[in-house]
RNA sequence: GCCGCUAUGGUGUAAGUGGUUAACACGCAGCCCUCUCAAGGCUGAGACUACGGGUUCGAGUCCCGUUAGCGGUACCA
């Protein structure tokens, strides 16, 4: 008896999906899976100007990637325009809508906020004047219309009173009708207009819940007007907090670039469901401390109400090339590399290396049980999947840089140039090359030379991995194995002193 | 300009219907572990709950005002 929940991501594909847009859409899934109900995914493309193929695809893809799937579409808002047209046409003929002949304003070289406030201005001075054409009989209007003349189609708002709906998140809102402006439904070339397509579009899809950003929250009351014109129930509302930049700027695609972009994430190593996770805590709390939660414990625990009426901080920063996103999300990031299951890992890691020209098909064969090993022994230092062959190149490759900081800090010492070959010999001696066999060895070289275990552990690290950090060096010994270390420790020799 | 929304440490969030030293996570600092870096464990710094008034025995929690940020206001979406 009860009705699904449908509900709706309507995603205007004039940019690619951000990190708001992708929010909005995982708060709809979210809700829809909790409910049992329909996910739809719906693209406003009426601007056509503005929308492009390519936007449509990058929207798609970064769904997919995230693993929102939809139930239906996606589908084209663009394809329903004849349905606007009848809509409004229908309101005219009904007298709640009406013809306005006004000439299209011009636009001027003044942006559009400049214009907004001229327009107001100029409305306060002049005194509050009804649109003439608002009272124009039907039949005359009609006739014009039919004598090739262009006019807009407006919804006639209330004179008077209050427009009061009930918002999940916000609570009651009230707006007064003096405050709205007989809407625009259809511009004078034929054009629907937003908010008559949306909501003929979510009264024509059984729409029961419109969740979405909160930008759209006072214009609410205007697509309530059009869903009782049209005689429709409204559905129920939930508007969703803002997403800001650092400073409590607001996010802008243009101005933040792909830093904002869900694509970018993928393509920097994240794994969507730390993506997910991240930004789940964006705007919604479990009410619980809980802060890791899985794909499932969301969908249990999601609730509307536990949705916060504050914008949050998406605490990205571009130019820092290490903590280049949300320091958190960085961290939820690491927390799911490190925790997740090695079968999980394994192949999202052989994903990365292929695409950084790493991968070796012995990874997958005779060697996929030291491949396991190596991703496990680096994981635990890692935040991204890229992480792996960025800093992890050593481990995969013979082709890697030396660092010249590890190698100022550890093959500094003169001596090394004696030590390294003379480890390497001995190392090429141990019976099993094994963390212990490796370990006793190194430290008994030192012993007969007199020297610590220290600089020689550091020093190997470097002419190894030409890093100064790592894993604990006997583990990288037999990750690398046996002559691969000993060939690295001899060919570090030409670093031993220089720069 | 007008209308609306919001306001808890640097960031994300907690704190049933007002009741103790404002909690957790990230980040930051220090210590432990240690061959380095992470991870992990422990400790700590950091919030007069935007500001100002009320109501109350008692307010982060209720009311009013101010400020700031954001949104809307368009023949954009």
């Amino acid at each position: 008896m009860t009705e699904t929940v449908r509900v709706r991501f309507a995603p205007s594909p004039t940019g690619y999906l951000h990190v708001g847009g992708a929010r909005t859409a995982l708060f709809n899934w979210l809700f829809a899976r909790k409910h049992n109900g329909t996910f739809i995914l719906r693209i406003e493309d009426t601007d056509i100007q503005r929308s492009s193929e390519a936007m449509v695809q990058g929207i798609i893809e970064g769904m997919r990637w995230l693993g929102l799937d939809a139930d239906e579409g996606p589908l084209f808002q663009s394809s329903f325009v004849e349905q606007h047209r009848a809509a409004a046409r229908r309101l005219v003929e009904e007298g709640k809508a009406y013809y306005d002949f006004t000439p299209k304003e011009q636009t001027d070289d003044r942006t559009i906020k400049e214009r907004i406030v001229g327009r107001a201005l100029a409305q306060a001075e002049a005194g509050k004047g009804r649109n003439p054409y608002r009272d124009l009989p039907t039949e005359e209007a009609l006739r014009r219309i039919d004598a090739g003349e262009q006019a807009a189609i407006r919804l006639k708002v209330p004179e008077s009173g209050v427009s009061r709906f009930e918002d999940i998140v916000y609570g009651t809102q009230e707006r007064d009708y003096t405050d709205i402006e007989d809407l625009v439904l259809i511009r004078s070339d034929g054009h629907p207009l937003y908010n008559l397509s949306v909501v003929v579009d979510d009264i024509e899809m059984r729409i029961t819940h419109v969740i979405r950003g909160q930008d759209h929250l006072t214009n609410t009351h205007k697509q309530i007007l059009i869903y009782e014109a049209l005689g429709a129930p409204a559905p129920q509302f939930g508007h969703l907090p803002l997403i800001s930049a650092p400073g409590k700027e607001k996010l802008s695609k243009r101005k933040h670039g792909e830093v904002v972009s869900v694509t970018f994430y993928r393509d920097r190593g994240f794994i969507p469901d730390a993506l997910v996770n991240f930004l789940a805590l964006l705007g919604w709390s479990p009410g619980t401390d809980q802060e890791r939660l899985s794909r499932q414990e969301l969908i249990e625990q999601f609730s509307l109400e536990g949705v916060n009426k504050s914008s949050a901080v998406f605490n990205f920063n571009e130019s820092d090339p290490r903590d280049w996103t949300d320091p958190k999300a960085l961290w939820m990031n690491g927390e799911y590399i490190r925790s997740m299951s090695l079968d999980e890992l394994v192949p999202m890691v052989s994903e990365e290396l292929k695409k950084a020209g790493l991968w070796r098909d012995d990874f997958a064969a005779g060697g996929r049980e030291w491949f396991r090993q190596t991703v496990d022994l680096l994981r635990a230092r890692y935040r991204t999947i890229r992480d792996f062959w960025e800093l992890g190149r050593p481990y995969f490759s013979d082709e890697f840089e030396y660092e010249q900081p590890a190698v100022k800090k550890n093959l500094k010492d003169e001596r090394l140039r004696e030590l390294l070959p003379g480890l390497a010999d001995s190392l090429d001696r141990v019976e099993e090359f094994t963390h212990d066999n490796v370990e006793a060895a190194l430290r008994a070289y030192c012993e007969g030379q007199g020297v610590k275990a220290g600089l020689l552990i550091n020093a190997s690290r470097t002419a190894l991995t030409g890093q100064a950090v790592g894993p604990g060096m006997f583990d990288i010994f037999v990750a690398l194995g046996r002559s691969r270390s000993v060939e690295r420790l001899r060919k570090a020799v030409r670093l031993v002193g220089g720069v």
